[in-house]
DNA sequence: AAAAAAATTGTACTTTTTACAAAAAGTCCT
DNA sequence: AGGACTTTTTGTAAAAAGTACAATTTTTTT
């Protein structure tokens, strides 16, 4: 299955679907047709991250509006899909991922925030290790390209005020959720988990500081292994306690950094 | 102007319009016009405040689905209105208040959560003074009514799922934003201070600490005031400072319990 | 004048944070 | 083998923040 937005959009220029819009104060003149001549679509910010780097998935687009810009992946919701769902779809059409959780982050809703009609769009936000995935081409995308946070060319619609909020939501996120679960090797040190923090919330930690801070935390249970191949002193290594930080988690448990 | 949503279910009911579901795979044998059968509505959670006492603010609804519900009030967007301003319209509607901020919570999307057809809702949030408002009567509805938030009865939809999510909002939001400033007297004691968070919160401070804490912040000013007419120590009066407060925020100033 | 009520201040103790330093465990090079 | 080097790991002392109360103050009421 694939995206059919840009289909429904060259559809709309054509036939003119909604593309007049009413601008008057009598409420009881809008014909109730008028209501459903709108749609919602998700467009989602797949976060990928790899060894101290944080990087976005974007599609370029190949058709107007915004012909060439580079935009968020999304499409529209399905008549009988379930919104969370439609995410999910979203991250699946393009990475081939399927069980990874689609946070929803915020709804934009402004009347002229697309061109050819009314869509309200509700952004969703994912985090993955970047060399899991192979995104694929999409026949109305003339592009798939990771983007470094740091760099992020001009995007079509509102999709940059949208990446904006992402990004900060995500920051709230990992203080709570164990995303890192999903983007560090199984077994890891300690000096890569907090890599992965200080790559997200942008800012470093004390080494020391860092790990008295998480010293104790029994869901990051210390192996009788080490690293290998390394030229200093090889670190121990550790994995995650998915069932014990649950345990934690349900007791309010979050980072505070 | 009044709401309709009412109006166009019973309409909906009557015409049929996006009574039937499509549920099948292949999404290009869906007409394109049916992804425009679908409509989004906002749904308001008006958190009012009094005296330690913390309420929402329900309709309770006299059409069908769910007659004689207790709902939250919403109504659906209209074509050429921003997603924030038709949930301020909806507040300005039953309170006659305009220039209270509605904040965004969560989108709710599931297909069925509407029985007669493809609603997609956004939860916002309110908090006020309930003794500045008069709840206006609407004609949709029965009638108007606080509820403590400790005693809400069986609402309509998934407006039980809404309120629980727009309530640990609230509980987010109120260590970074000063809603407190709208729900508190002009000049106002630490006691009363106290009391707003510790109502909201649901948990209780200890005097002294809590004074503690907030001393040295100066966005609440001390005036050369006390209480009258109490029959006890009379308390020193405060008053909030926005500008000053702004600065501190800026900053990323929270209160943190 | 004493009692009562709540505001306000203080105090001693514990815990957490912060900034650094030192020690340990490997590899690399001569 | 031994020292240089790099990074991990542990330690430590001072500062700051949090906690649980107790004592004091200021007013009204009896």
């Amino acid at each position: 299955m694939s995206f059919i937005f840009a289909e429904i959009c060259e559809m709309a220029i054509s036939k003119k679907i909604s593309k007049t819009r009413i601008e008057q104060d009598d409420i009881y003149s809008i014909p109730i047709d008028e209501f459903f001549k709108s749609a919602f679509s998700v467009d989602c910010v797949i976060f990928g991250y790899h060894e101290r780097e944080l990087k976005v998935l974007l599609i370029q687009r190949g058709t107007d509006p915004f012909q060439d810009y580079w935009a968020l992946p999304g499409d529209l919701v399905y008549p009988y899909e379930d919104l969370d769902d439609s995410a999910k779809r979203v991250l699946n059409d393009l990475t081939s991922l399927s069980d990874v959780s689609m946070r929803q982050v915020q709804t934009f809703g402004k009347v002229n925030r697309h061109p050819l009609g009314r869509v309200i769009t509700v952004g969703y936000i994912a985090l993955v290790e970047l060399m899991d995935i192979n995104p694929l081409p999409s026949k109305w995308a003339k592009q798939t390209k990771w983007h470094s946070i740091k760099r992020i060319p001009k995007l079509a619609f509102d999709h940059k005020e949208i990446l904006n909020e992402s990004f900060r939501a995500l920051k709230d996120i990992i203080v709570a959720e164990p995303l890192w679960s999903k983007v560090l090797p199984e077994k890891f040190t300690l000096t890569e988990f907090q890599a992965f923090f200080e790559t997200i919330l942008q800012r470093e930690f004390d080494k020391g500081n860092f790990r008295k801070k998480i010293n104790g935390l029994k869901f990051l249970k210390r192996l009788d292994e080490s690293q290998q191949n390394v030229r200093h002193r090889p670190s121990s290594l550790y994995r995650f306690d998915a069932k014990l930080f649950k345990q934690y988690r349900d007791k309010g448990f979050v980072f505070e950094f």
